[in-house]
DNA sequence: TTTTATTTGGCAAACGTTTACTGGAATCTT
DNA sequence: AAGATTCCAGTAAACGTTTGCCAAATAAAA
């Protein structure tokens, strides 16, 4: 057998390990260690076992840009995240990384950090590098920017809301329970008399979960009444702003729920400022089930929104494009309240105080 | 001219766009383009034009699997971290993201989640992406796990200590620098009874912080005594137990510094807990200021880490090891106390409760 | 004008895989 | 036992770039 010299070696110096080495020493083909590293089952037992061993001897493993080249398929996932600092996105990181990884997926993180610009930037990168796919966490309206991705045909999966495209899909958060649970908590201490502070209107997922709130109220037989409701952004000044706003009014309610855990952490702060004890004398409910829900003063009420099912369902969304792209499916996430301290009695009642 | 005609055109439904489809636009040849793209200065000027032209109307952009694989360059970095949901990381995602991507880098990121398992399936992870470099941010002792990136010559950069091999660097941190002001502002106020709960001691940046404690103390005239001495592990239940131990003591200090915020949060709950305002009757100072640090209550009192310059410090370093490898650079992080309001006159004090 | 030097662009070989195709050996039919 | 079938490993083309080498073209020198 002549063997068949790699052609130029001027610059040899130190190779990388390279899939003719394993062939070698297993005195196989490449293409058969090709075949038995993708569990091609047409490979022979005995075979396979020795390619095995001569790639744990040589500690060999396969070139990933070379794979993906000719494979078409770069098993890498875009993640879009508004930024990385806000305690909301870590954890979800953290449970798409590992839907991921056990995938034998690679995850790109793009943080907007609500900057057009950067969201260019980052669908850029994306797009260079060959995304399977991308999950777009934002809950932002940056959607117009993302054309390119749906021209370009790259699946995608959005919370709540998506744009048009065969290749894309919404995962769909069922904010009413967890809400429904959260009001009807307040209502079962005989507080009446409810605030929402709501994210930016703009957004649909700040819309959804301020009509959940008013079904709710409906629920328990309070008509929403206008001046209960105010706007926030979703952030710990908003909150503080919206809570100052309602302190201001003329009538105070005894509770005030929140569209995220950020703006009940304004709203908080704001009341212990006022010198208003929570939650003897104003209960507070958040949404989200931070990370910091926990730590802040008093631990915070809130209604979780598992961060781990939603990375998971996109993760699970994702790969469903890809496999069977005929199918439409529905994945929902659920909500549901946890009880900490910043909810009590109303002020007032009978019970409160104890 | 003969139109060298693709070979194999089976399959060719929808091709992505090519380089060779832009130097049919431009006519010229594909070299002509990649060289344009690449900024080689001997390509000439018109052409050059004409090129980024065509490049720009048919919205074109190389596939950078195929450049990689071909260069030998993955323009890709690895971040390794001990757990994503760790307040302290994300910063330092953030700011090393922000380098690597204005520099054409891709960043991949581990979390080992103190688990030595995923730290193989991450280092498994960097090597089969080929990534030219890693920055290990963990603080922990999983360096004998990473000889393998040693022996296959991945650059490496890690804090306060690194293993021996002619492609790694450590980042300095300048403990004393912070620990110091956080002794002498308790100093200041009147304290000399001051505990420090360390990390795990086995963590070389524990005892480092643990030294410039003892050393600011001796410059402020005080002997560290050993029963002031506690160890924590890094963690909100570490810092718990090691308040409880603290209290059950037969002579309390008048103030508390902690190895990392965490640990200062946790003694701050155990205080609260026990009845003991904060700072009122004992003074607590932290270390790193997470973002957390100041949404506890009371705010935090802290010594700051840059994340910012600790993930720049970082990318600098690995991109200085790639380029002058002979070159041994020293990078310095320092840090600063923050002053906020878990620190105040030691009870007793004429000033106290003022 | 001819020769020599200098640009500059094109050809084609790599990069390390996957995979369609091929053909020899083994197994099955009859 | 001969032909038909099946199985499986090897050959080589392809993936989309970069880049060493070379030739054509242009400029400079003689």
């Amino acid at each position: 057998m002549p063997e068949k010299k790699r052609p130029l070696e001027l610059k040899k110096e130190k190779r990388r390990l390279d899939i003719r080495d394993v062939a070698k020493h297993a005195r196989v083909s490449i293409a058969t260690v090709s075949r038995t590293i993708n569990r091609v089952p047409t490979v022979d037992k005995a075979l396979a076992e020795r390619v095995w061993k001569s790639i744990d001897t040589l500690n060999y493993f396969p070139n990933t840009q070379a794979r993906s080249l000719v494979s078409g398929r770069s098993r890498l996932f875009g993640l879009l995240i508004s930024e990385i600092t806000n305690p909301f996105f870590p954890e979800l990181i953290q449970g798409f990384e590992e839907m991921a990884v056990s995938n034998g997926y690679e995850i790109l993180i793009g943080s907007t950090n609500y900057d057009l610009g950067r969201i260019d930037t980052c669908i850029r990168r994306m797009l260079e590098r060959n995304v399977e796919g991308v999950a777009v966490m934002t809950f932002g309206i940056e959607q117009p920017l993302l054309a390119e991705l749906v021209t370009r045909e790259v699946p995608m999966v959005f919370v709540d809301t998506a744009p048009a495209g065969p290749l894309v899909r919404a995962l769909q958060v069922d904010y009413q329970k967890g809400i429904r649970e959260g009001v009807q908590h307040l209502a079962a201490l005989g507080h009446r008399e409810i605030s929402f502070i709501s994210g930016p209107l703009q957004q649909r997922s700040s819309q959804l979960r301020r009509q959940a709130f008013l079904r709710a109220m409906e629920e328990i037989g309070v008509a929403p009444c206008n001046n209960r409701l105010l706007e926030g952004n979703h952030t710990l000044e908003g909150g503080m702003a919206a809570m100052e706003d309602l302190l201001k009014k003329s009538s105070l309610p005894t509770a005030v729920m929140c569209s995220n855990d950020m703006t009940a952490i304004g709203a908080l702060r704001v009341l212990a400022r006022a010198g208003m004890k929570v939650p003897e004398e104003m209960s507070v409910i958040g949404f989200d089930d931070i990370h910091l829900a926990e730590f802040v003063y008093p631990p915070l009420t809130t209604v979780q929104m598992s961060r781990n099912d939603l990375a998971r369902g996109a993760f699970e969304a994702l790969r469903a494009i890809r496999e069977t792209p005929e199918k439409m499916g529905r994945t929902t996430i659920t909500t549901g309240l946890i009880v900490r301290q910043s909810t009590g009695y109303p002020r007032g009642s009978a019970l409160s105080g104890l």
